[in-house]
RNA sequence: GGGGUCGUAGUUCAGCCCGGUUAGAACGCCGGCCUGUCACGUCGGAAGUCGUGGGUUCAAAUCCCAUCGGCCCCGCCA
């Protein structure tokens, strides 16, 4: 009998109504509800069960003298049984109103009730508390069945609708690009794909559409938009997995203000359609320079202070040895001051000394001011003058406390720049739900990779040069900026972009720059230099990151989170079990011999 | 490729340092009782290759080595 009603494919009867949005306007209504069993507690005549649906839980009651065949149903009933129930909304006795529960005020007095699925018990309970991640992932369709994880995935999901609101009303038009494509040069490792029908040849999974917007662009369809899915084959990381979605924008002719101007459109309209917020626009903005010396970072975390600060002035002709042999060498001194408010004990500085000399070979000095003048292992060899001078220079009161570091300026400000995150993070600063979004821009266009003994772009080849410093192109490359743009919050990228090249002669320019051959340029990007020579119009864009966004949106530090089905940090899906063996049958198809 | 950390009933964890009864607890599960619970209560019960393999030892969850897996980080990710 049971089991009869188990194997029909139709529910017995249509819902109303879900279990969460019950309250109590709704009472003396008749409903029918389905859902799932998240509480049962059987008092042996009334029989009480906590139904879930997508909206929350409500509760319902089973009484043997008013519904005695649909008590015997709940009496069958265990955890995570799907059921249908019909009955009445009635609002609860004062006595008996459950205020942890959105529905509290009211209950569901069953008549009728069915068994529309059993389950077997469930490997973790369907609640709040997360259970180890591996068994998560192993039933990841449970573990989305969690209030948390549902408000997740339904937060990314306003989110791109948000974007997708916006983008809409600005005339964007939203068109998908292939998922099989080519191998291009450069960038992260392809996933490759093998042609079956083109032996030995294979496609690549995109690293992103890059090359397809922009002959959108050249297409004439001025403004595009795509929610795409990109492929990047390379080690995992809490924020990253090998596949991930972008918001990816291209438009006809913009300058950096226009494409600024529409990505803090969209984000605000995301952050309107995912948690009611109106944020404040403009977002600030500052030149890649500018946020290095202050920060040491493309990508600061702006909800604390605790700036930089360039010391090599005041600290000219020093007595403290180290400080001027550095000096001496051009080399640079930074600082942090540490307001006397956040106290650090001679331990956390001894151990923060120590960390910086094994992970960076620096040396890390400090003095605190005290009213007779500096203290600390170095306050000796430091003059009083001197001391007064870098005092003013800092804006050092009395108790503050001065971390200094010399060296190579390039090497210190990143060193500096951490070092001002561990203060953020010891002093609880980054805790702040405050959201402090920051346009950078400016980048510079390449950066000498030592290991590849050549120039490789900042950003990518398509990024267009600075036009104030197209001149120093051949004369002084590394100085040369780009028109790029990143957009940051709270020390995370969420999104960058540029102008792009869409001169044929300037394209190949830099790719000569980047060590290619007119050959290889051709051979490689043939058909995105050929398209330039048809009137391609100038271009630029921008592509977010949906994660990225969706994590910051949910208060998650992991990707998996906003993910409904992610990989492990060795790219495996513990539910299907991908990647898996296949065939001989299907690897004699594509051409393919497994070495290994 | 490298570093760190975790792995014990279905789940969450204790036990591991300092080797020595039958490896415990809570929740869940199974059965009985219970008409206002919502962490229901109550009585009883089942449940463990201590991740895997090897070593040391009279004796290993515990010490050592290797290995597998989850997570975090470095490299990598234009």
């Amino acid at each position: 009998m049971q089991k009869a009603e188990g194997l029909s494919p139709l529910p017995p009867w249509r819902r109303t109504d879900y279990c969460g949005n019950l309250r109590a306007g709704d009472a003396g209504r008749e409903v029918a509800l389905w859902g799932w069993v998240a509480s049962r507690r059987d008092h042996g005549g009334l029989i009480f069960i906590d139904l879930r649906d997508r909206e929350g839980i409500v509760q319902v009651v089973f009484n043997p003298e008013r519904a005695a065949a649909a008590h015997q149903i709940a009496r069958q009933m265990r955890l995570e049984y799907y059921v249908a129930v019909k009955g009445a909304v009635i609002v609860r006795s004062e006595a008996t109103v459950n205020k942890e529960l959105a529905t509290g005020e009211i209950e569901v007095a069953a008549q009728e009730a069915q068994i529309l699925n059993e389950s077997v018990s469930p490997p973790f309970p369907i609640g709040d508390e997360a259970a180890a991640e591996d068994i998560r992932l192993r039933f990841r369709y449970l573990d989305l069945r969690r209030p948390e994880m549902q408000r997740n995935l339904r937060r990314r999901h306003r989110a791109l609708a948000g974007a997708r609101a916006y983008l809409d009303s600005q005339g964007f038009v939203e068109i998908e690009t292939p998922i099989l494509w080519r191998a291009t040069p450069e960038g992260a490792r392809d996933y490759l794909v093998p042609s079956r029908i083109n032996p030995g040849k294979f496609y690549a999974l995109p690293q992103s559409p890059q090359l397809l917007k922009q002959l959108l662009m050249v297409s004439g369809f001025d403004r595009y938009y795509q929610v795409a899915r990109c492929f990047r084959d390379e080690d995992l990381r809490a924020n990253r997995q090998p596949e991930f979605t972008q918001i990816d924008i291209e438009m006809t002719g913009p300058r950096t203000e226009d494409v600024m101007a529409v990505g803090e459109g969209m984000i605000a309209s995301i952050y309107r359609h995912a948690l009611g917020v109106e944020l404040p626009l403009p977002f600030t903005r500052m030149k890649y320079d500018d946020v290095f010396a202050r920060y040491g970072t493309d990508k600061p975390d702006l909800r604390f202070g605790l700036e930089i600060l360039e010391l090599s002035q005041p600290f000219a002709g020093t007595g403290f040895r180290i400080f001027a042999e550095s000096l001496s060498r051009g080399e640079t001194i930074h600082g942090i001051r540490l307001p006397a408010n956040f106290a650090l004990s001679r331990r956390e500085l001894d151990e923060m000394t120590e960390s910086l000399r094994l992970r960076n070979g620096l040396g890390l000095a400090w003095v605190r001011a005290s009213a007779g003048g500096w203290q600390g292992p170095i306050a000796k060899f430091v003059a009083a003058d001197e001391g007064a001078r870098v005092a003013e220079a800092a804006g050092i009161c009395e108790g503050d406390l001065l971390l200094m570091v010399a060296g190579e300026r390039s090497r210190v400000l990143p060193v500096m720049g951490d070092l001002r995150l561990q203060l953020g993070t010891r002093f609880g600063l980054r805790e702040s739900d405050a959201r402090c979004f920051l346009w950078v821009s400016d980048f510079p266009l390449l950066e000498y990779n030592a290991e590849e003994r050549r120039m490789v772009p900042v950003n990518h080849p398509f990024t267009a040069p600075h036009p104030e410093d197209l001149e120093r192109l051949n004369s002084d490359p590394l100085s040369v900026r780009a028109l790029s743009y990143d957009l940051v919050l709270n020390g995370e990228e969420i999104g960058g972009g540029s102008i792009r090249i869409h001169n044929r002669e300037l394209q190949l320019r830099i790719f000569e720059l980047l060590g290619f051959t007119r050959e290889q340029a051709e051979e490689k990007f043939g058909f995105l230099l050929e398209a330039f020579g048809y009137g391609a119009p100038p271009h630029g864009g921008i592509a977010f990151g949906v994660e990225r966004i969706s994590m910051m949106l949910c208060n998650t530090d992991s990707i998996r989170d906003v993910m409904a089905f992610p990989k492990t940090q060795k790219a495996v899906d513990l539910m299907s079990g991908a990647p898996s063996d296949v065939s001989q049958v299907q690897l004699d198809e594509l051409s393919i011999r497994v070495t290994k």
